[in-house]
RNA sequence: UCCGCAGUAGCUCAGUGGUAGAGCAUUCGGCUGUUAACCGAACGGUCGCAGGUUCGAAUCCUGCCUGCGGAGCCA
């Protein structure tokens, strides 16, 4: 008899097999018993018939509590009634732990409840297929950047000095000096570039940000690719393969995944590259003829006029061009103006925001210089990324994309905190 | 940090001044195709905390705590 996942019953059909799980869910009546079973790789229904087993185990079946773990041996059928297509005939049951008093029930929770329970709650239909497309989407990313010659280099994650300055950091120690978590990769990620040509990054982010919103995670994971040698238009092309390959990946590889979650797959069936783009000045003109009379030029985008701008378009959406003062110092000025950078935010369809941020980066010295000393930067802190500009200085261009609203885009959940296994949020570091 | 909403059984909620309620979970009984199974019964309470008003407070008032939704900022 074979040992056997879910995910491979359907090459036993006919056969009998042994199969290690836990209780998800149990119905019975008076002679027959149909337990709901769970393995990690998939969801399987095994029907126990009074008639065909011996006594204690038709006891076992009906008295066995949710999320009790067992091994399960049967004979592995074919049946239309079953949303997988099979089920087993039940011969064995051996009871491994019987759990009592499992939280999670079948009904409605809250969401503190299950933030509570996340160690408990990932087990849940829904957070698996969450945690599949996740998985799926890192896959594909590793694939993607492999297929096209990228080098993953990692960026360290405790560093002396704030990249930005602006958004505000994790202060910790580092023996007797001060140290902060690394907020992103990127000025590293660009010293790499000048070393291996294209790299990309992933690893977890740190924002020590106030943010209460369904679109912001305290610690999140975080893709920065950085190219030498590509300008601006380089760098969206690289943006909309990216995102188109893990969508499609997505798709081809996750429709349990995708069906659990009711994904609507027609909107997913659209994302393929060019996305449309939109530059920070028509953008406004956008705004304006829609009624929004509270942004003016120069005005950051709030939540609700991204989402304006979102909804007009099918597809996730560049939007180019932003002021210069918007932006951080590291931009490239666009060559005709210098009041704009080259730059773009890719906003997701459906309201799920901005999901990548990219730029064209400053490659000249003196440049580079002026915007940190406009910025009240400590230029010795940043000595060693204005020596890549004094040695072999290169046009050169990245992005960063927010991994966790990724997964919720595409999986259509609501909140990004269902799209990490165990989120830190602005009032949760447990479990 | 600001604005809004909420906190009652293990869970989800109803109860808006007069004896504390329902569904689910759990336990017991019934049922041969269930899909959040169903039917019957039992068990289950510091009504977030502190103070106040009242003959009487889950209910009205004040303060605090916690959570949720949104804003700002950002991926």
């Amino acid at each position: 008899m074979d040992k056997v996942t879910i995910s491979e019953i359907y090459k036993y059909a006919g056969k009998e097999v042994k199969l290690g799980a836990w209780i998800a869910n149990k119905r019975s009546s008076g002679k027959i018993a149909f337990l709901q079973l769970r393995d990690g790789t998939g969801f399987v229904q095994g029907v126990v018939v009074k008639a065909d087993v011996p006594e204690e185990i038709f006891q076992l079946a009906k008295s066995i509590t949710q999320e009790s773990s067992l091994y399960v041996t049967g004979t592995v059928t074919e049946d239309t009634r079953s949303p997988l297509g099979f089920e087993i005939q039940v011969s064995g049951l051996e009871l491994i732990h019987q759990a009592v008093d499992y939280p999670i029930t079948p009904k409605e929770h809250g969401t503190e409840f299950l933030m509570d329970h996340r160690h408990l709650w990932l087990r849940s239909r829904r957070q698996h297929a969450v945690m599949k497309i996740r998985n799926e989407i890192i896959r594909a990313t590793y694939e993607f950047f492999n297929k096209n010659a990228f080098t993953k280099v990692d960026p360290p994650i405790l560093t002396g000095s704030a990249p930005e300055g602006t958004t505000e950091l994790f202060h910790t120690k580092y023996f007797d000096e001060d140290a902060f978590l690394s907020q992103s990769g990127q000025l590293y990620m660009e010293a790499a570039a000048m070393a291996m040509g294209k790299v990309f990054s992933f690893g977890p982010t740190f924002r020590a940000e106030k943010s209460k919103t369904r679109r912001h995670l305290i610690e999140f994971w975080m893709i920065e690719p950085e190219m030498a040698f590509y300008d601006f238009e380089d760098n969206l092309k690289v943006q909309e393969d990216y995102v188109s390959y893990i969508v499609t990946s997505v798709l081809e590889n996750c429709p349990i995944e995708l069906k659990t979650l009711g994904r609507d797959t027609e909107k997913l069936e659209k994302i393929k590259a060019p996305f449309p783009r939109i530059s920070y000045d028509d953008a406004i003109k956008f705004l304006h003829k829609k009624g929004f009379n509270d942004i003016e030029w120069g005005d950051d985008f709030g939540a609700p006029h991204e989402t304006a701008i979102a909804e007009s378009f099918e597809k996730p959406v560049f939007i180019t061009h932003y002021p210069k003062d918007l932006k951080p110092f590291y931009m490239q000025p666009a060559k005709d103006r210098d009041d704009v950078v080259l730059c773009a935010d890719l906003i997701a369809p459906e309201g799920y925001g901005e999901i990548i941020g990219g730029s064209e980066r400053v490659h000249d010295y003196e440049y580079l210089k002026e915007q940190i000393e406009k910025h009240n930067l400590p230029l010795e802190a940043y000595k060693w990324y204005m020596e890549l500009r004094q040695y072999g200085s290169v046009p050169h261009s990245g992005f960063g994309l927010g991994l966790e609203r990724t997964v919720a885009w595409i999986s259509g959940v609501e909140h990004v905190r269902e799209t990490i296994p165990f989120p830190r949020l602005l009032n949760r570091l447990y479990p």
